[in-house]
This record gives structure tokens, C-alpha cells and sequence, in this order.
DNA sequence: AGCACGCCGACT
DNA sequence: GTCGGCGTGCTC
């Protein structure tokens, strides 16, 4: 709402943050209006007006008063963002070098970006009638509407809940309304509470970890529990989440991905009586709006969501929980590049509250944390219902003819777990049906035009597709260069490995797992409604099938093809590949019948395998940071890295030379950063994706300081520079991959 | 990012 | 003669 002009409030500077990609920030007189940091206001700003944010009103004016204009209006009597939240945000900005009112904006949903006022967005509750309740009883509705009903069941549940549990739920609510069946409810009336539901007990080592991070005290508190698949951490998370709400404190759950937001939301509902907001990507925008806002007046016990609801105010924050703590999914791939683990860790040093990060699979820094003694490792090495883990097999590839790229072995496994009515998981980390079309008359092979890549096969669109770009293109019948009826799909994707398991197994149902086959937002789910029941059935997939979801008579995981991740140029390639392997072979064997893992490759010698079957994650893990020890890489050293890019060579040449050129101006400035690395400029992995040039530089080293004061001198340099149309940069603060 | 100014090429 | 390409500069 905005706020009125009052004479009694003097006019101030107001340092004001605004949605463009420039480091500064720029000053209004307030105008009369009562103004204060955190709250937006509309300020003229060129030849147009923009909604900004203020960050503070103490301020000198950085020119002469006479170009200051004044605000417009105020659009939030109060601080939109609270002191913690801002002073994060703020710190965060600087951390991943985003320029600030960008950063700002990025953490409020699009709706309250536009100067929209939080009033508008009143808490949306639903909840059935008496007439409703009885409907559902009866079961007099079928479809969404008796879906929805159920969902509601006795409760009054929010609108972000509803989309994450049943999306497309509007259609039946408003028929439902109209029936007189369901209605709008008011602010939930009671507080949150824990529901008397059945609570599993904990075995020992549940209890220890949950006793370990109890018996600590109040105040920032970060721990790793780290648990095998199936060992019971969401247990913990809920034991942990429910101490948080006695005490009337709120809890932030993160989990990586969009895909596990319905089943945690699941198990909170099961287990408590509040309202929960949930952030992801896929509400609509009011929705979002609505979550956040309710996070932000606690009228929200419970935060859940994907990495940006880390960005939530947590007004009275009790816990924060980051859930598969390894998974790159929480790092920002583009624009404002920051790190939700890590902001999640910064936000519960300045709230005082525990932070537990879950993993199966840490990541090397969080380890690396451990070893320094910053985080409490807590262990749970048991799974809860007492199957132990999988036994792991390796298939010598070696001088084997394959069908398909599956060794005679791995196909007897096949065999025999259908043979036992039983579900198998083929694994295999490349989606389409090849990922190379090649002439055999003439070595021609089909090439993206933008980025100079081999294109992908999908065979049954008969489509070339580019994995880089998008770019798409009619599958040729003959070689395109000499003609010959001679071209042969190369290597393996997910949809010819469907293909041969089709093939081979005629009667039982094989489902293909992957971006390419489940776009439909609840094809997934659906899929894994269907095996949940147990009947045979073999699942092909990628990355996406690694994660949550127990099928209980999945006892056979074949992992194809991880030889690629051996000898990888990005050093993080064997961490994820031992974190990849060991998910993946977690979903074997998860109930009663004992699972089994068969890993396919031509290096079963290769040191990072041979360790990982041999000493489990543990061990892999220490390798590799033994690894990145002796090769001064992170978490032993910290990076920064430039990229850019541009339709144009010359463009894109002009501008790195000129960032090095700066870089080294500093450096001679400074005598003191001579031991931070320059690495580049370079062209990057990818040379050309889309049609654009790509290049980047690498600064590295030892020390954090001294490349932070580079980054601070070479930051305003970059913005200094000339910027051609077509060219963007960006930095990256501890980038998590250097494409 | 927008948005304007400004300076050169091919069109009614 | 002008429409429009995009290079350059600026925004409190």
C-alpha cells in the first residue's frame, strides 16, 4: 500500500538498488514520503520509471543534489525484506558478484517485483464443507473433484500446497465451489502442531544423531548427516522440524529438485497440522507470491521448496534442513550465480539456528568442512528396515561383443530378476537413441550448425536434436555429403537401450525415464504410480531416475556407460561420478527382497572405480580430495571465473583481452595478489554453443583474501569496459562446473 | 537492461 | 530524400 506524503518526515537521500545489471546504486530524495531500507518504491529512472528497492536513507548523495529527483511513490509502509533477509541478500550479492538490485528482485516473486502491494495477495485456504466432507465420504464425485476432496480432507490447505499436490486442481475447485462443496477459509485459527499420527521409532543411530543435534544448544549449529539410502533422514529432518514448532519457530526445508517437493510435502502434511508454504518454479505466479508472503508473516510454519526458497524471510526461523546437500542443482547456472547450500549456511549463521545438510553422497567441501572441524558429522550406516546395501558387481567390458552396448552378463542378470517377477533399473547417462549419426561410406557425421557438436539421433521423431542448443533438424535417410545409404547410429542414448530391452523382453513393460519422455508435468509420477504395485517391469533412464522414490520390488540396477566420467576434463567428474554411482545403486533393494548392482566398463582398474567398490563413497571421496589437495584445487583453493560470449569472434576476443589487461593492471598495483592464478583468457569447453563465441578466464587461489580483492578491483574494471551488442559476462564465484 | 542519439546503407 | 541497421553512452 502506499504509503502517504507526510510534511513530518524530512527529506532524506535514499540509496535506492534497481532491477538493472549495473554494480551501483542510485539516489533519491525521499521526497517527504517516510522511507526505509527494504521497502520498494517507484523512482524515475531515464526516460522511464522503475520499482526500486531502498537500501538505506543515511547516506551522503555520491553527486551534486541538484541531479538527485525525487521518489514517486512508496509502495510498502513496511520493510518488504526483513533486516536478516537484506542484509543477506546483500552479502550474498557481493559474495557471487550480482549486482544488488538484481540479486533483490531475484529473491521477490515476479508479482511483487512489478510494485504489486502484499495486500493483494490475500492467504488463499481452501477447505471442504459439511456437504463436502459428506461428498467425499460417499464418494459421490469421481475424477479431480473426488481428488480434491481427499486432498482437503478435514483441513484447510493453501492454494501452493494444492498446486504441488494436485496441479491443475482450479478446474475442480471451482465446480466444487459452486456446489457449495468447498470453500475459501480464513487464516488457519490454531497454531501448528505435530498430528497424533503413528511416529516411527528411531533405531540407535537415529536416535544419537537426533539426540547429537538436540542436546547442542541454540545458536548456528551445522551439521552433516550423512545417511545411506533408505537410512532414515527425513525422520530426523521431521523429529528436528517438529521440535521447531513447539517452540513456535518456523523450519526451511530445501530439497534439489522440483520432482521431490510432492513427497516431502507429503510426509509434513502427514506429520504436522500446518500451513506450509511451498516455492518452486512451477506455481503460478500469485501462488508464489502468496508463499512467500506467508513465510514472511509466519503465517507459514514450514518452508518448503527448490533452491530459491531459500530466498524466503524466516521471521522466526527455528531450523533449516538442505536435503542431498551434494546436488549441483543448488547452484544458479545463469544470471545471479549463487549457491542455495551456502546461502542457506550464511542465513543460519546470522538467524542462530542448526542447519542439518543430508547426503548419501557429501559433496568434497562439505567434507572438507568436516575434516576442518566447522561441521558435527552425524552418521547413520544402517538402512532402517535391515536389508544392507546391494552388493556391487563390475562387468569387464573387455573384448566383449555387446548387443546394444549390454554385456552377455548383465543380460543374464536381466533375465533372471524378470524371470523372478521382479523390477530392474538400466542406468545410462545419455538421452536420444545415439549420440553420433555417422556415414560409414564416407566418415561424414552430423554436426550442429550452431555449436559445432555432434547432433543427437532421435529415431522414433527421426530428428537430429542438439543437447547444447535446442537446434533441431529432419533425420537424413542417405548421407547428406556423398550420398550413400550407409549412415549407423553411434553409441548408445536411453531411447535405443528401450529399444533393444523392448526387443528382448516382449512381454514385460519397459519404461523410458528421461527429460525427453517425461515433459508432461505428471507423466513421472504416473509412471511410478504404475510400479509402485510391484509388477515386473524394467525402467530405462537417466540422471532423473536416481533420485527419492522407493519401489519396493526394484531389486536389479545396471549402471551402463560411466566410462565417460573417468576422464573428463572438469575435475569435479569423479565426484559426481561416485556420487551418481552410488545413488543410483541406492534404489536397489530398498524392501524385503535383497537387491543387486551391476556397474558395465572398460576400466575396472581405473583407481576412483576400483576405490569406490572397494571402500565405498568414503573412500572415493578421499581419494579425490587427496586428489584436489595435491593439485591445489578446490575446496583446497578457490576460484573465480570470467565468461563471456558473442556472436562475434573479434567481439568476443576484444573484450577478454581487455578483462585480462585490467587483471593485470591490478595486479601490478598490488604486488601483495601476485599469487592469485590467471588462467586464460581461453576458449571454453564449448568453443561455439548457439551460435555464439565462447571464452573464459580462470583466476585461482590458495587463499580466499587475495582473490577477493582482486574480484573487487576487477569487478568495476569489467563494468568500465566497452559492451558491444551481443556481448554478455558473467562471473562465477567457485563455479561447480567450467562450462 | 532499456532507451535515445547518431551516423552510414538501400528503398518508396 | 527517409527507414533502419547497430555502435555508444547514460540512467540518481
Amino acid at each position: 500500500m502506499a504509503a502517504a506524503r507526510q510534511s513530518d518526515h524530512p527529506d532524506l537521500i535514499a540509496r535506492v538498488a534497481l532491477p538493472v545489471p549495473l554494480p551501483q546504486t542510485f539516489d533519491y530524495l525521499s521526497a517527504g514520503f517516510p522511507v526505509y531500507p527494504g521497502c520498494r518504491v517507484r523512482v524515475p529512472f531515464g526516460r522511464t520509471r522503475r520499482t526500486g528497492v531502498v537500501i538505506d536513507t543515511s547516506a551522503e548523495p555520491d553527486l551534486v543534489v541538484e541531479r538527485i529527483k525525487p521518489i514517486e511513490a512508496v509502495l510498502d509502509a513496511e520493510p518488504l525484506f526483513d533486516n536478516e533477509l537484506f542484509a543477506n541478500l546483500r552479502r550474498g550479492a557481493e559474495y557471487w558478484c550480482g549486482a544488488l538490485g538484481e540479486v533483490l528482485f531475484g529473491a521477490l516473486p515476479s508479482a511483487l517485483r512489478e510494485g504489486r502491494a502484499p495486500a493483494e495477495f490475500a492467504e488463499e485456504i481452501w477447505r471442504a464443507t459439511a456437504a463436502g466432507a459428506s461428498a467425499r465420504d460417499a464418494r459421490t464425485r469421481r475424477g479431480g473433484s473426488a481428488a480434491l476432496l481427499e486432498t482437503l480432507g478435514d483441513e484447510a490447505v493453501s492454494a501452493s500446497e494444492l498446486d504441488t499436490l494436485l496441479p491443475g486442481w482450479r478446474a475442480a475447485a471451482r465446480r466444487l465451489a459452486t456446489a457449495g462443496l468447498i470453500e475459501r477459509a480464513q487464516s488457519a485459527a490454531h497454531p501448528p502442531r505435530a498430528r497424533d499420527a503413528a511416529v516411527p521409532l528411531l533405531n540407535d543411530e537415529q536416535a544419537d544423531a537426533l539426540a547429537a543435534i538436540l542436546c547442542a544448544g541454540g545458536g548456528f549449529r551445522p551439521f552433516l548427516l550423512q545417511g545411506i539410502t533408505g537410512s532414515g533422514k527425513t525422520e530426523i529432518y521431521l523429529r528436528l522440524t517438529e521440535q521447531a514448532l513447539r517452540a513456535g519457530k518456523q523450519a526451511l526445508w530445501l530439497v534439489p529438485e522440483i520432482g521431490l517437493v510432492p513427497q516431502a510435502l507429503r510426509r509434513l502434511r502427514a506429520r504436522f497440522d500446518a500451513r506450509i508454504a511451498v516455492l518452486h518454479s512451477n506455481l503460478a505466479e500469485g501462488e508464489r507470491a502468496r508463499a512467500w508472503l506467508d513465510a514472511r508473516s509466519s503465517a507459514a510454519a514450514i518452508v518448503l521448496g527448490t533452491r530459491s526458497a531459500v530466498f524466503a524471510p524466516l521471521p522466526h526461523a527455528g531450523l533449516i534442513v538442505v536435503d542431498e546437500e551434494h546436488d549441483a542443482s543448488y547452484k544458479q547456472q545463469e544470471g545471479f550465480r549463487y549457491h542455495a547450500r551456502d546461502f542457506a549456511l550464511m542465513r543460519a549463521q546470522a538467524l542462530g539456528v542448526a542447519i542439518v545438510l543430508g547426503s548419501a553422497t557429501p559433496s568434497l567441501e562439505t567434507l572438507a568442512n568436516v575434516e576442518a572441524g566447522r561441521y558435527t558429522r552425524l552418521r547413520l550406516r544402517h538402512r532402517v528396515r535391515a536389508r544392507p546395501p546391494s552388493p556391487v558387481h563390475v562387468l569387464d567390458l573387455r573384448g566383449l561383443t555387446l548387443a546394444h552396448g549390454l554385456s552377455p552378463a548383465l543380460l543374464d542378470a536381466l533375465d533372471a530378476c524378470i524371470a523372478r517377477g521382479e523390477q530392474a533399473l538400466v542406468f545410462k547417462n545419455r538421452r536420444g537413441y545415439a549420440p553420433v549419426l555417422l556415414c560409414h561410406a564416407c566418415g561424414w557425421h552430423a554436426t550442429c550448425p550452431h555449436c559445432n557438436k555432434p547432433l543427437t539421433l532421435y529415431r522414433g521423431r527421426r530428428q537430429l536434436l542438439c543437447h547444447h542448443c535446442g537446434h533441431t533438424q529432419r533425420a537424413p535417410a542417405a548421407c547428406p555429403d556423398c550420398g550413400a545409404d550407409a549412415l549407423i547410429p553411434q553409441g548408445q542414448g536411453t531411447e535405443r537401450l528401450e529399444e533393444a530391452l523392448i526387443a528382448r523382453y516382449p512381454e514385460v513393460p519397459v519404461l523410458r525415464v528421461d527429460r525427453d519422455s517425461t515433459r508432461r508435468r505428471n507423466a513421472f509420477d504416473k509412471l511410478l504410480d504404475r510400479l509402485a504395485n510391484g509388477e515386473p517391469a524394467i525402467l530405462v533412464g537417466t540422471q532423473m531416475l536416481a533420485k527419492g522414490h522407493d519401489l519396493p520390488n526394484l531389486t536389479t540396477v545396471a549402471i551402463v556407460g560411466v566410462d565417460e566420467g573417468l576422464h573428463s576434463i572438469d575435475f569435479h567428474a569423479g565426484e559426481r561420478l561416485a556420487q551418481l554411482v552410488v545413488q543410483v545403486a541406492g534404489r536397489a533393494g530398498r524392501a524385503e527382497k535383497p537387491g543387486a548392482v551391476w556397474l558395465q566398463t572398460h576400466e575396472p582398474a581405473h583407481p576412483l572405480l576400483e576405490t569406490l567398490l572397494k571402500g565405498g563413497y568414503d573412500a572415493a571421496a578421499a581419494l579425490e580430495l587427496g586428489d584436489r589437495l595435491a593439485s591445489g584445487l578446490p575446496p583446497f583453493a578457490h576460484m573465480a571465473l570470467l565468461r563471456a560470449e558473442a556472436p562475434r569472434r573479434e567481439v568476443l576476443d576484444g573484450f577478454m583481452a581487455a578483462a585480462r589487461d585490467a587483471l593485470a593492471q591490478i595486479r601490478r598495483g598490488q604486488p601483495a595478489l601476485a599469487h592469485v592464478g590467471i588462467n586464460g583468457p581461453t576458449t571454453a569447453p564449448m568453443p561455439l554453443r548457439g551460435g555464439r563465441h565462447r571464452a573464459q578466464l580462470l583466476l585461482e587461489s590458495a587463499q580466499r583474501p587475495p582473490l577477493r580483492q582482486v574480484l573487487a578491483g576487477w569487478l568495476p574494471a569489467l563494468y568500465a569496459l566497452p559492451h558491444p551488442r551481443g556481448l554478455r559476462w558473467s562471473i562465477d564465484a567457485d563455479p561447480v562446473d567450467l562450462y
